[in-house]
DNA sequence: AAGAAACGAGAGCACCGCTCTTGACGAATG
DNA sequence: CATTCGTCAAGAGCGGTGCTCTCGTTTCTT
């Protein structure tokens, strides 16, 4: 229709896009509770009540970080794993940990944000969930691909009936892989984040010095229980 | 010296457990970012200021209640890890797997208090880093007898040869055992977290239904991952 | 040109952590 | 026994927070 929008709304978006811009820098810096409506109003000269003409709420800017956020990480990982050749699948998946390592070393404060506890109060609404699984996909296309390749070798460790409907759910991200490779990758995602998280809130620190080659060592094991072959 | 302290010592030493106890209920209702020192008084029938005579800020209130909460989850794996037979090592692995995992799913708030995003402004003093590493000592143990009895396999995936120096400081926690299965073990523990702090923090929501059997399952790949014959 | 919608500014509410002062109380000392 | 001294609860107050409401202005729509 009107290609042009009216001049409103086109300083409405810019004011938008300014207070986004500021919060995710004040996030970066203080960490989501210092993350403050005034002071992202008194950093562009406004008072504190006028922010709410743009966000109804302090949780509303939260969530749009979040979503941000889930996207950054998410296009970070697909970019380093697109340009991998498609047959090497150990390297498709140390490449895509590291590119969500590197994210999240460089960005702990969003890292935290995404994955960390909760913010308290704030409930995450639906919209977020759909940005969060585009990591989670290409880890999966991975997945799927090792396995049509004949790659994948299937574990001792048989999973237990009892998960028989469960692994549905997981496997819409891999799609044509039996049951346990489903528990395989999905193991070899928590242990993925579950390095991330230690990492980025300093469970390592005094203990562990050289922590990208210990990672990728890491990553290399788990591409071994995820049933790469080495 | 003196056995029996002085009447004002007693109270004083009562009052400090009341403190604490209405603090972790407020915190297992509320969340660390909803524990106010206020909501406490108040809670006491006190004036906010006298608050302070006992902890002299809001941080040593939480130091207090993450020391609490590491000899917490350090006790119960302790316990349970205790009561195994000493040669069933894949099963005292499990069993301390899920006594974490008990307590975490227990007592998420304080799990995210020890695990989860650092709070904003609280740097964690020397004091909290003594008592965090009763579960690590106890899955340490694990590793090390396991291995001094010969049910440890090393993985095919060698560690490479920059990560010599720093395993030293993770073998104070399992002594006696080679390279290759530090960084297997390391592995498995973050692992573990990285279940635990999906589960916890709500990335398991809508995909994943029954997480008891498909956490025993996956720490039973990790068993494996870390050597383990299944 | 007139009405409607959006806007910035300001005051105000209830809450927070924290500080300082004041007056009351109890215990040790002279 | 009387006094000094340390501990205590209470209150007022500071600067900060998220959020609401009102008011006068600006901008878009009809």
């Amino acid at each position: 229709m009107t290609a042009s929008r009216t001049a409103r709304e086109r300083v409405r978006a810019e004011l938008i896009r300014e207070i986004t811009d500021i919060a995710r820098r004040q996030l970066a810096t203080e960490g989501a509770g210092g993350l403050s409506l005034r002071a992202v109003a008194r950093e562009m000269g406004m008072v504190s009540s006028a922010i709410y003409r743009y966000f109804p709420s302090r949780d509303d800017l939260l969530t749009t970080l979040i979503i941000d956020g889930y996207n950054a990480v998410g296009e970070a990982v697909e970019r380093a794993e697109a340009a991998c050749p498609r047959d090497d699948f150990t390297g498709r998946w140390l490449t895509a940990c590291h590119a969500v390592r590197d994210w999240a070393v460089a960005h702990p404060h969003e890292y935290a944000l995404l994955y960390g506890s909760p913010v308290p109060g704030y409930h995450a609404p639906q919209d977020t969930i759909a940005a969060r699984i585009r990591d989670v996909t290409v880890l999966g296309r991975i997945v799927s691909d090792a396995w049509n390749a004949g790659a994948l070798r299937a574990s001792a460790v048989e999973p237990p009936a009892e998960l028989e409907a469960e692994a549905a759910g997981l496997r819409e991200h891999m799609p044509g892989v039996p049951d346990v490779i489903v528990w395989q990758a999905l193991t070899a995602w928590t242990s993925l984040y579950g390095w991330l998280s230690f990492e980025v809130f300093g469970q390592f620190n005094g203990t562990l010095e050289d922590r990208h080659t210990a990672f990728d060592h890491s990553m290399r094991l788990m591409a071994a229980t995820m049933g790469l072959a080495q």
